[in-house]
DNA sequence: GTTTTTTAATCAATCGATTGATTAATTTTG
DNA sequence: CAAAATTAATCAATCGATTGATTAAAAAAC
């Protein structure tokens, strides 16, 4: 048996959470049990309990992982000294470029979400996605106020590209048929499908939020 | 015991197959136990293997129910000799009109398909999805060769336009709070968000795909 | 009276969780 | 340093509860 040192313990919790996101994304919390969980990770199911104290434990070390510190990059770039038309691509380049880095993590969130149920995973969830939504918005709402943008429906321009993203990385069977690329390749999906969602973004908003009127 | 004629056993079926619609969509099809699928319905928990065989059977059901004839409509108006704009909005606001309807509906086939594991549900679901997503894309299509649209990125139009429904339909408990609306009141829902979105499509699309250059 | 519908009871299988026992690693003691 | 005591980690086995499904019998319908 190998020695488990205090490093190793630490990479054993990392090692089960990174596993479980991944099964968790494949089969949906109800549908993956602790024994495939375990199995999957290659550790005893008691495991899960010994470290996490419950499968809703688990699930929810899956999501904090992840959750924490995304905020922070966005507010970050929402208080730059830059133009509005800049500072909101580089926030949408920002958001595409952690939700495609950690896809499977994003289908787990959004899909707790699409349950009516309440729960306090839910509420959890939603809390720390509205909070990101904000960062956009306020950023889209400077823009405005400050000439550069169109007097557009702010709420409406987020959804749709949060919406857009959510499309793609959401139902990988219907996009990767619709984009034609194989989506189980994580390469292709980063290099090639990223960099198209950023231009498409950036073109439909240059055309629909720019306001190119200089006398506003 | 009321009694229970030929009339009254197609209702008794439709009356299932409505609640689970509902139950599915609130719970998940995992969370979702026959026992609480019969309660809701107020009938036998035997009741759903009698009519639908199965659990799995009375989910293909449910949605056999509601892709029927979805298909139909879209290429109708495909197939109209308007506008290839007229058209496209014609479309949007077929398709808009169906989802808002029966939005339980839509949350469940999506959550299903966000599932990477592949089952015949999730590719019956897909399946049919791309049909109606490729007559979308054939109207646009169109647009772009007789020269009313302009050369666009299709595939990501086409995801953008779903992904803003989806995004506002699958996870009601961040929209609701982004669009400060209560989705919980259906009436509410279809008569001012619907036009909402309507309106935010129609405009975006206009200015980004519309070509308003003569020469072309 | 035969068929269809409905019910309560029950089935094997699986769920998440916990147990007591065992082993490995660390700390304390002399 | 070495022996003893303590803590941490892991395991197989099993817990009660719940799952989807089935049954035989009763009730209702025709």
């Amino acid at each position: 048996m190998r020695v488990m040192t205090e490093k190793n313990k630490e990479d054993k919790k990392e090692h089960i959470l990174s596993i479980a996101e991944k099964v968790f994304a494949e089969l949906g919390y109800e549908g993956a049990s602790t024994r495939h969980l375990a199995q999957e990770a290659g550790v005893n199911m008691a495991m899960i309990n010994y470290y996490f104290g419950s499968k809703d434990g688990l699930m929810k070390a899956v999501l904090e992982r992840r959750i924490t510190g995304m905020r922070n990059s966005l507010v970050e770039v929402k208080e730059l000294n830059i133009p509005s038309w800049e500072k909101l691509k580089q926030a949408i380049d920002l958001y595409l470029d952690r939700v495609m880095e950690n896809n499977s993590f994003h289908r787990i969130i959004y899909r707790e979400v699409s349950l009516t149920q309440r729960s306090d995973m839910a509420d959890f969830i939603s809390d720390n996605i509205l909070k990101n939504i904000n960062a956009l918005k306020d950023i889209v709402e400077e823009g405005i106020q400050n000439g550069a943008f169109r007097h557009v429906d702010v709420e409406m321009v987020i959804a749709s590209i949060l919406g857009t993203k959510y499309f793609i990385v959401n139902s990988p069977q219907i996009s990767s048929r619709l984009l034609k690329k194989d989506f189980q390749d994580q390469d292709v999906m980063e290099k090639e499908i990223k960099l198209r969602i950023k231009k498409f973004v950036h073109e439909y908003l240059q055309a629909f939020l720019l306001n190119n009127d200089p006398q506003n």
